[in-house]
DNA sequence: TGTACATCAGTGAACGCGCGTTCACTGATGTAC
DNA sequence: TGTACATCAGTGAACGCGCGTTCACTGATGTAC
């Protein structure tokens, strides 16, 4: 073992970091989850990440910018899943937009602190663009599948799908906030967070006239 | 004018406030409205009351026994409205029903740090029992309003009450944040909360065979 | 009605703490020659 | 391949600040006699 520089290109090891910036996102995440976005500090986050208070300040301008990150990469994952949970469902339009609820409530769930940090902060949208496009993408996502689920309906059934979007993204926004852990709601009620999102889309699709009325609630 | 004791029973005159708890639960509301409910201080708090940082230890055993009470007192008016809004809507099911759920937009947005005391913060229900009592009396308004909406329905199409609970208060709480100010999606569409609600119940009440297909949402 | 006294609801100063941020610095890395 | 040097990404100490909470205290109030 010669003393030549260790050629470990994107190593974690000595003086550099190398990876500090991904990894002092990863810590915030961390910490959200216990103490929510106005709880994190970025003291506790350098600590986390092994380094000094100071090493932070070179990945992020300040405490906000690092909590920008965590929603901006949150959103990057969460359009990605959405995404992915369409398609998966395809070609049957209901099948795609059940299994994209249902990557909602599994995105909500397994990273709450991410989604708490897109949606529970009140980032100014000005001075983090970025951040609002990568918002943009997930709400497009959800608009397209809207539109594609409506296609068959005939126009004048047909709803706005803008609105049809609010509606269906409160719907599913509502439940996983309502069964985050920790809420006076949850556990309230013995359901689950999906089984209340498949059964209030049903009927919301009946109502559309997208499901023949059969198909209600059984139980 | 002699110098007899100020005979002003619950004046805030003096030394002896007379009123100080719920000047304080005041103040936190206004600062809660301002920072969040991490956000809002005791020291602050105290200052916006015109005392001493020492004073509100008389009134509360800490920091979070004046959240709860700002959780407390918001339940006990939340559910107040609700009622209100219900019985104005009296005797249609209907009418009350939406008058109900345009009390709880106009609650979230009016005391919107009321609703994030309510609602987005972690108080444990163990430590505050008269806080769950509050926030059950909401929850069992909305579950009789449900009640009553269904009695007409023939039994094998009336959901569980339980499960269309979850499912109205899912949306109207998904809006209700969903347009709170400063959120990223506040502003991202050109429809009111109201507007939203109200197409969106239509649909959800058409599904369950409450209301005629042909009252499909118009524009 | 007057007075002594217990209790209540404030004061003001102090504490220890952890935070965000800055600063001059230094070790590691990449590159031009 | 070797070396000089610019740049990058860290360190560690320090700062000023505001916070939650405690403490001994005191002025105001209500009440028993």
């Amino acid at each position: 073992m010669s003393p030549s520089r260790p050629r470990q290109w994107r190593r974690r090891r000595g003086y550099h970091h190398g990876n500090l910036r991904e990894v002092l996102i990863e810590a915030a995440r961390q910490l959200i989850e216990k103490r929510g976005p106005e709880g994190f500090t970025l003291t506790e986050a350098a600590r986390l990440a092994g380094v000094s208070v100071a090493a932070p300040y070179r990945h992020f301008k300040d405490r906000e910018a690092l909590l920008a990150a965590v929603a901006h990469t949150g959103f990057d994952r969460f359009a990605d899943q959405l995404e992915e949970a369409w398609a998966g469902g395809e070609p049957s339009a209901i099948a795609a937009f059940e299994a994209m609820g249902r990557a909602y409530l599994q995105f909500a769930r397994e990273e709450p602190a991410s989604y708490a940090a897109m949606f529970e902060t009140e980032l100014p949208a000005a001075l983090h663009p970025e951040l609002a496009a990568a918002s943009d993408r997930a709400f497009d996502i959800l608009e397209r599948a809207c539109e594609r689920l409506c296609q068959g309906l005939p126009d004048e059934m047909r709803p706005p799908k803008a609105l049809m979007s609010m509606h269906v993204w409160a719907l599913t926004h509502g439940i996983a906030t309502l069964f985050a852990k920790g809420k006076p709601t949850s556990g309230k009620v013995p359901l689950s967070a999906e089984e209340v999102l498949e059964t209030g889309s049903l009927i919301y699709l009946i109502g559309l006239g997208l499901l023949p009325q059969s198909g209600a609630p059984t139980k």
